[in-house]
DNA sequence: CGACTTTGACCGGCGC
DNA sequence: GCGCCGGTCAAAGTCG
């Protein structure tokens, strides 16, 4: 139930309608698209949250964590993280009774042309505490703890991918036990510090942000909003500290333009809406040469 | 001056 | 037991 993993799965919500994209620009398939993600996110969201809920109280009973906690066993679970190739020198796991473990997901963002920047941004805050040049991988990775800390457990590592320097992976430990900073403050409030991002790191509460790094600024856009109307309702653009409001049309198509840029840049994305487009077609053509 | 980032050192787990 | 490695700490530096 991970939120589509960050917009790792697009297959199925690409699937149900990719035919009109042939009659249709770009920009008016992704709004659709938007639409069907936002039905569907706001579905997923109530599951969620009626599930996160005896989780979060779970979480809120031994959330008083000592200064100690930074070594306590759960923090390890990095290694789960790696384990999404496979597991490796993670400790048994707990008995099916013990306190559940947190959640770790992966998610593979696209990095812009700012190489130095290696973060991505979320909506939450996070603060860095560590940098680390790994062992499998050149590029450094960065180890971020929620702003919240201690009383938010969630922590992320951001590193470069290896093999395609323009993607980061995002690995993020636990679940937030606090609304999403751009839903608790000022609409994009809260993007000042180094980490954030990363398609749907929000767990319950931000399951289908997208965030879009270019120059040092950040894009914004929030598409769990809850009301009628069109998916893209608002974004919010912080460059610095400065923070700005936009509703326009033009903005919106702005913003549409830059996450169609950044779909096409997404070798994952397009290669499952390959698969699908070709899916479709197939279903739709006759065939010629009936089932023996 | 406070908040945050950077970065070298340290710690603990794991494999050999 | 030793060395490697990932993860974290904490002092120093930077920024607004």
């Amino acid at each position: 139930m991970d939120e589509g993993d960050g917009g790792s799965s697009p297959t199925d919500s690409a699937g149900a309608g990719l035919l009109p994209l042939f009659g249709r620009s770009p920009v008016e398939d992704l709004e659709e698209k938007l639409r069907r993600v936002t039905e569907e996110n706001r579905r997923l969201t109530g599951a969620l949250d009626a599930i996160l809920a005896g989780h979060h109280a779970h979480q809120r009973a031994r959330a008083a964590p000592s200064p100690a906690t930074a070594r306590s066993p759960s923090v390890s679970t990095s290694c789960a993280a790696r384990s999404s190739a496979g597991p490796s020198r993670q400790t048994p796991p707990p008995p099916p009774t013990a306190e559940p473990r947190p959640k770790v997901r992966t998610v593979r963002v696209p990095a812009d042309g700012n190489s130095v920047a290696e973060t991505v941004n979320d909506g939450y805050q996070w603060r860095k505490y560590g940098q680390k040049v790994t062992r499998d991988n050149p590029y450094p990775r960065s180890y971020f703890r929620c702003a919240f800390a201690p009383s938010c457990p969630v922590k992320k590592k951001v590193q470069r991918c290896a093999e395609d320097r323009s993607m980061l992976v995002a690995t993020y430990e636990g679940e937030h036990n606090h609304a999403n900073s751009t839903e608790t403050t000022e609409f994009g409030a809260g993007q000042h510090a180094a980490g954030g991002g990363g398609g749907g790191g929000g767990s319950s509460s931000l399951p289908c942000s997208v965030s879009i790094n270019s120059s040092g600024r950040t894009i914004t856009l929030d598409l769990t909003n809850q009301g009628p109307g069109p998916s893209v309702v608002g974004a919010a653009v912080s460059s610095s500290r400065e923070q700005l409001v936009a509703v326009s049309p033009e903005f919106k198509r702005l913003l549409v333009e830059e996450m169609v840029r950044q779909l096409k840049n997404d070798d994952e994305f397009v290669a499952s809406l390959t698969n699908a487009v070709a899916a479709r077609v197939v279903e739709k053509i006759p065939d010629p040469f009936p089932k023996w």
